[in-house]
RNA sequence: GGGAGAUUAGCUCAGCUGGUUCAGAGCAUCUGCCUUACAAGCAGAGGGUCACUGGUUCGAACCCAGUAUCUCCCA
């Protein structure tokens, strides 16, 4: 049978996970006789296909997964998708709109159909491709938000929350988009930098409202109010028709006259007051702020705090309403430039200037977002929240990496309450019922809202036609914080077996973005509904992003498609490339050349097997290969315990290194080569045996890393039963063996000085197989003699003995203490040789001196715990041995 | 403007309560090798004033203060 010399992934995972499916390895049920793991997927949204940030974080959810299934624990990984309100109904509107359909055209229950037609037809791809990347979801469990399950559970919490009180209407400054006709969240608006004209507008300052002139403001220092007129600088004259008072700093000295004073609004003529608030900076324009509560947020809370009335100008798309009183019907654009000539006609406007600024734009539709006063429904969070911050203050709930625990605190102390209505089509509708009068009912249903509202008003005529339900829907968010509860049915039946089971969940894998978008609310549903967290640990990925630090988005065009990658380097090899380089909560520097080195990883690993695959057995053969079976069954153990300390503080980068260093280092470098047979000669049974178990358990090791090439070679290692497959197969627990440390150490001496050889042939420029021989000067001859088939073998050596003097020309090198050399007639340049000696042994005096100097610091003696003296000590006496050998070398040169 | 975190090799990062081998890894670099498992490879080597300035200490990458730069969060 022969090999492939590379391994060419695209041959064998399609077949290994469509296997694993059919086994069912990957479902999951309640079984209490199992430990239960479990974790709930982020539902990536229903319109998305994958993108670097999904790989990263769905191959670090994997890999959690597949380990505790291995652990023999019942792995549960619920996958599936939220229906993303915003993104999902623009991308039906846009998709309508190809198709020539206007949205304004058609009804609720059209528009809906449309929206479903689109998410059967394309929502779930990004399922599918979660597959390719090897994701062990349980796919019978594939939930999506806006299931008729889910909904109801939604709509429930709605209804409790409401009758609990938490749950309120209120006017709220929001991200208006005039074009999409919704508000925005802070998420879906993208600030852009722009260059801004910032118009100096004069106000008349209403002469009568003077108090009288003081002695000390009687100067002419107030330029900016020369001939009684108060200078603004706003970029927004067409909202000065919305203002009800000009602030300024009550420090700053310029404006102290007009304090108590009032203006009149430009071309309008109304009068409004001059405030005084340190929320003004002196710096800032002419330090005098228009103040229009309805179409700033600042200003908005500037006019709660001061009592100002809220004249809101503009109509829904943008245009100007008859509030305004001028322009009424202009669009926002039109009426500012219209309102700055007619500004400056009227001898009004006294400077423009161009300024850097920020623009907020909807990221749906490019239009400029305008801040707006809306009706929203609201949800308090105070009550919500304190529990859910105490859950991780008291670390019931751990954020990896912990400096996470800050923002959080930070944020659950100064938590707002949560806006919850969208003005959008596609989601679930807010339970509330209108009655003609104007109140409202909330219900589960129009019938049990019919029944409400009949008691309500007292008027047992009420038909289902005079209620209106509310036209908005609920934020998406309000459907993802009950994920962890609702995709195992935990508000419809609460008691159930899954849920009892598997809830907690152990494990959330998500992005720092949503820590409080979700993470902390889903902390507050599930201690409102369960009493319980909804998860013991958080685990935070970084942003993926090019090597050159920028985020990776489709804009740029710097990322590359996953699917492309796993095609091209297989997903093993992507998934090995994804953790190279993610600690946790630390951005990923995307590289492919991570790819490339987890692709060469497989193709590594594959070629230890094919070199395993290419032995004959000779039983007759006595077993040769004890010490080096000894040192890497140690060396295993080291790495299993290492691997398993990784896991639990959720390093998987170094938890991935570890393996990697094992497999490559330890395994395929030093292992292999100790005991691989001469050239077409047998392995002996007993070293092919522990051979094979090692690799065996590096395959189990390595599965959830990469779990396609893991179990292919597993398989075809042996023959397998029907249901033994290295996805199941039992993680391998450490087991500390007496004397490992030891075994290691020495080892480690012996590669030391098998290293000094190859080090020695590179010098001298001798191949590798050039038979040499070394003599060693050492007290440790017993190392020499255990590991002289080791060291023999590694080093090319035909002989290796111990001597009393260094023999004449030879090269030599130190070791642990002990000197070496390398016999070399006629190849050594004596000069050469005594230089690199007079250089190594100043190294060692230097060094010596430095230690000597720490050991004759009386306070040093005094204050150093005996463990740091001792080995200050035995360093010393290591010094020192060094430095005799090589005195004794340089004089017999 | 307020808050949090960071700054260690060319790059990405480790470095646990100050003291093991005068600071570690992977990648990259350099040198030499197509040595019948692997050139997607092998062997070896070089590379750091631990951002800067002070302080505490017998001893500082680590603790403290200040400075600089960067990132994120909130406004």
């Amino acid at each position: 049978m022969s090999i492939a010399k590379t391994y060419t992934p695209a041959d064998v995972e399609a077949k290994w996970y469509q296997r694993w499916q059919e086994q069912g390895f990957f479902k999951a049920k309640a079984n209490p006789r199992k430990q239960p793991y479990s974790v709930v997927i982020p539902p990536p949204n229903v319109t998305g296909v994958l993108h670097m940030g999904h790989m990263l974080n769905n191959t670090i959810q994997d890999v959690l997964v597949r380990r505790a299934r291995m652990q023999g624990k019942e792995a549960c990984w619920v996958p599936g998708t939220d229906h993303a309100s915003i993104a999902t109904e623009a991308k039906v509107v846009a998709l309508l709109k190809e198709k020539g359909i206007d949205k304004k055209d058609l009804t609720r229950e059209q528009f809906l159909a449309h929206a479903w037609e689109w998410k059967e037809k394309y929502g779930g791809i990004i399922l599918e491709q979660l597959k390719k990347l090897g994701a062990s979801c349980d796919w019978d469990r594939t939930r999506f938000t806006m299931e008729p399950e889910l909904t109801d559970a939604v709509l429930r919490v709605f209804v409790d929350l409401h009758q609990k009180g938490l749950i309120y209407r209120g006017i709220r400054m929001v991200n208006w988009d005039p074009q999409g006709g919704t508000a925005l969240s802070d998420e879906e608006v993208i600030p852009k930098d722009t260059m801004a004209k910032m118009y100096h507008l004069r106000y008349e300052v209403v002469s009568d409202s003077l108090p009288v002139v003081s002695e000390q403001n009687n100067t002419d220092n107030q330029q900016l109010t020369t001939n009684n007129y108060l200078t603004v600088a706003t970029s927004r004259p067409e909202t000065i028709m919305a203002d009800v008072a000009v602030a300024v700093n009550p420090n700053d000295p310029r404006y102290t006259h007009l304090h108590g004073a009032k203006v009149r609004i430009p071309l309008l003529g109304r009068e409004i007051p001059v405030i005084l608030d340190e929320y003004v900076s002196i710096d800032f324009g002419t330090g005098a702020l228009k103040v229009t509560p309805a179409h700033d947020l600042n200003d908005y809370e500037l006019g709660l705090k001061h009592n100002l009335p809220v004249i809101d100008i503009l109509n829904n798309d943008g245009t100007l309403n008859e509030k305004a009183v001028l322009y009424v019907g202009q669009d926002r654009f039109a009426a500012r430039r219209t309102i700055v000539k007619d500004l400056e006609a009227a001898g009004h406007l006294d400077k423009v200037e161009e300024y850097a600024s920020i623009v907020q734009t909807s990221e749906r539709t490019g239009a400029v977002i305008e801040p707006r006063l809306s009706l929203q429904w609201f949800l308090k969070m105070e009550h919500l929240a304190k529990p859910a911050l105490a859950a991780v203050e008291s670390d019931e709930i751990r954020l990896h990496p912990p400096k996470f625990k800050n923002m959080y605190r930070v944020w659950m102390e100064n938590v707002r309450d949560w806006c919850i209505s969208r003005q959008l089509w596609w989601g679930q509708r807010i339970p509330a019922y209108y009655l003609p009068d104007g109140t409202f009912v909330v219900a589960l249903s129009a019938d049990e809202a019919l029944l409400l509202a009949r008691e309500q008003s007292g008027n047992a005529e009420l038909q289902l036609t005079d209620l209106r339900q509310d036209e908005d829907v609920l934020d998406t968010w309000f459907s993802s914080w009950l994920w962890p509860i609702s995709v195992f049915d935990g508000f419809k039946d609460p008691d159930n077996a899954d849920v009892n089971y598997f809830y907690p969940t152990n494990d959330l894998v998500t992005a720092p973005e949503i820590l409080f978008f979700w993470v902390a609310r889903m902390i507050m549903a599930g201690l409102e509904y369960r009493k319980q967290v909804p998860f013991r640990n958080v685990y935070l990925t970084g942003i993926v992003r090019d090597a050159q630090g920028r985020k990776m988005s489709k804009s740029l065009g710097n990322s590359p498609d996953p699917l492309d990658l796993i095609a091209q380097y297989g997903a093993d090899g992507v998934r090995a490339g994804m953790l190279f380089s993610s600690p946790a909560g630390n951005d990923l520097m995307f590289d492919i050349k991570l790819v490339e080195q987890g692709r060469n990883f497989t193709n590594k690993l594959w070629n230890a097997f094919r070199l395993t695959q290419g032995w004959e057995v000779d039983a007759t053969l006595p077993f040769a290969n004890e010490k080096a079976v000894a040192w890497f069954a140690a060396k295993l153990q080291a790495a299993q315990q290492e691997l398993d300390e990784h896991f639990d503080k959720f390093r998987m980068s170094d938890a991935l290194m570890t393996v990697y260093k094992l497999v490559w280092d330890d395994f395929c470098s030093f292992y292999l080569e100790m005991v691989k047979p001469a050239y077409q000669a047998p392995i002996d049974a007993e070293t092919l045996r522990h051979t094979t178990g090692f690799l065996e358990t590096l395959l189990k090791l390595l599965h959830p890393f990469m779990p396609f090439i893991t179990e292919e070679i597993w398989h075809e290692l042996t023959q397998r039963g029907p249901k033994e497959y290295v996805c199941v197969a039992a993680w391998p627990k450490a087991q500390p063996a007496a004397g490992a440390a030891d075994l290691i150490a020495r080892m480690a001496k012996a590669l030391d000085i098998v290293a000094g050889v190859r080090n020695v042939r590179n010098q001298k420029g001798l191949g590798p197989n050039k038979p040499l021989t070394l003599a060693a000067k050492t007290d440790d001859a017993a190392l020499l003699q255990d590991y002289d088939g080791v060291i023999r073998k590694l080093a090319a050596l035909t002989e290796i003995t111990v001597v009393d003097a260094a023999p004449a020309a030879s090269v030599g090198f130190v070791s642990g203490g002990a000197e070496f050399f390398v016999p070399l007639e006629g190849q050594i340049d004596l000069g050469a040789e005594k230089e690199r000696l007079e250089k190594e042994v100043g190294y060692a005096r230097g060094f010596r001196d430095s230690v000597l100097k720490k050991l004759s610091n009386e306070k040093f003696v005094a204050n150093a715990k005996p463990d740091v003296l001792e080995r200050e000590r035995q360093k010393l006496a290591d010094a020192e041995a060094k430095i005799t050998a090589l005195e004794q070398g340089l004089a017999a040169l």
